[in-house]
RNA sequence: GGUGAGUUACUCAAGCGGCCAACGAGGGCGGAUUGUAAAUCCGCUGACUACGUCUUCGGAGGUUCGAAUCCUCCACUCACCA
């Protein structure tokens, strides 16, 4: 049992910094039914939960099955200044109004992921606010700047000559003093957080807390261009409050080699059973489609049900392998003798009429399944079956 | 505080008085092909019922028949010095 916990634990991650650590805390938990604490903080700066976010909830979850108590942090304080990694320019400020609403929808979207019996959640502001100044210097004579340049962005912006802000530096420090707060023995994030999590343990040791908080890390997940990290940002994410529809569609658009990728992260078939499907795909057993296909059935499923999930690909297949059209379009009323550029801006399928001219030139939209060529034409009384390009449908009724 | 360089569309980046709605690359979108994959080829990529008109090159003024390009002031960014 507490092998198999193990392994679970183990799966996936990027690397682990003192697993005995985490076999002693399931041990015990096994043994005298003791629990232990899993700390992972969320920066609120976005409003919606990706899949990137749920690798580490996926994470969680496994913690909670075997005796974790999950501290869901919310950087509610530390999103005032904004943490320098990923990009390489120093982050926007979000204003405070923002930030608690962001905080407040992720909570909800949070326990679809996580038990929220086994979960505390705590904003950082509650005592990073009353640390102060003379609590905030203390804790900057605790590290020192040549050790805080070894940070992997800091070092490469400062040897190019970007700009880093003293505010910067805080941050590293304040997320590890949340770990002090905490008293957390586990804390979990993405690889490009190591930095900031070994900070956590160098605090509690500096602060005396009594333990030394062991740090999990997980691979960061690309997004839909198999490049770039998943971000609201870049715009190649799937949320996991969208529509069945647009996560299995989304998830089946990804290319061959992500899918493993996706497979790995976010999948729960065992391992060794994604190992035998790489093999079958790879020697033609199993066409790679029907691999995409079985992934983004699960996933759907993950966030909405099997049903949706089936119905969604069901529609996927009657849209996009028959041309058929879809089921459920967004209707759209009209006045008469509309001009059909207006009305493909009106029902949101473009955003300009200029656009919806040079569409029409490249024979891309089409009435009723008909390509058409004509960007003159005005729509006469009747319901029409607006499409734009390959994905994007209205229907529009013109009285 | 001093000196110098810079701010161009989603991003990078040309243009340095008319040929500029602005080279090129990336991205995005569309077409062909396909498994709505990848790869490839081609086209489009400010707005406007549109062979024309309007608004864009950090902001505000000015010079000129004419400015992204020249001048003045302001804001911001970067570099070197203090």
């Amino acid at each position: 049992m507490i092998t198999k916990a193990l392994e679970e634990i183990r799966r996936g991650t990027a690397e682990i910094i003192d697993m005995e650590a985490i076999e002693k805390l399931v041990k015990r938990y096994y043994e005298t039914g003791e629990t232990y604490t899993v700390k992972a903080g969320f920066d609120p700066t976005g409003a919606d939960l990706h899949l990137g976010h749920t690798v580490l909830l996926q994470k969680l979850k496994t913690f909670q099955a075997h005796g974790g108590r999950v501290q869901l942090l919310i950087g509610d304080f530390t999103a005032t200044i904004g943490d320098p990694t990923g990009k390489s320019e120093t982050r926007k400020v979000l204003d405070r109004a923002t930030i608690m609403a962001n905080a407040k929808t992720y909570q909800e979207q949070v326990f679809n992921v996580l038990e929220e019996s086994k979960t505390t959640v705590v904003y950082n502001s509650k005592w990073l606010n009353e640390l102060g100044a003379a609590g905030l210097l203390g804790l900057t004579t605790l590290f020192n700047v040549a050790r805080m340049l070894e940070r992997d962005d800091f070092e490469k912006r400062f040897k190019s000559g970007q700009s880093i802000s003293i505010s910067e530096f805080l941050y590293p420090l304040l997320q590890g003093y949340d770990s002090v707060e905490l008293k957390s023995d586990i804390e979990i994030g993405g690889t490009d957080q190591k930095f900031n999590l070994l900070m956590g343990r160098h605090l509690q040791r500096a602060y005396a807390v009594g333990k030394e908080q062991a740090v999990l890390m997980m691979p960061i997940l690309e997004g839909l261009d198999g490049v770039q990290k998943m971000s609201k940002s870049l715009n190649n994410y799937i949320g996991i409050t969208e529509s069945p529809k647009d996560i299995y569609g989304k998830t089946l658009s990804i290319s061959d080699d992500l899918m493993w990728r996706y497979y790995e992260l976010l999948s729960e078939k065992p391992l060794d059973e994604i190992a035998q499907l790489v093999e079958d795909v790879k020697n033609g057993t199993v066409h790679p489609k029907t691999a995409k296909e079985n992934l983004a059935l699960e996933i759907t499923a993950r966030f909405h049900n099997e049903e949706l999930a089936k119905l969604a690909k069901e529609e996927f297949n009657s849209v996009f392998k028959a041309n058929q059209i879809p089921t459920d379009m967004d209707d759209f009323d009209m006045e008469d003798g509309i001009w059909i550029c207006q009305a493909l801006v009106d029902a949101g399928l473009e955003p300009s009429t200029s656009q919806a001219r040079r569409d029409i030139k490249q024979n891309a939209v089409s009435i009723n399944q008909e390509k058409i060529s004509d960007d003159k034409l005005n729509l006469g009384c009747g319901d029409y079956i607006l499409q734009v390009g390959k994905r994007r449908f209205a229907k529009v009724k013109v009285k």
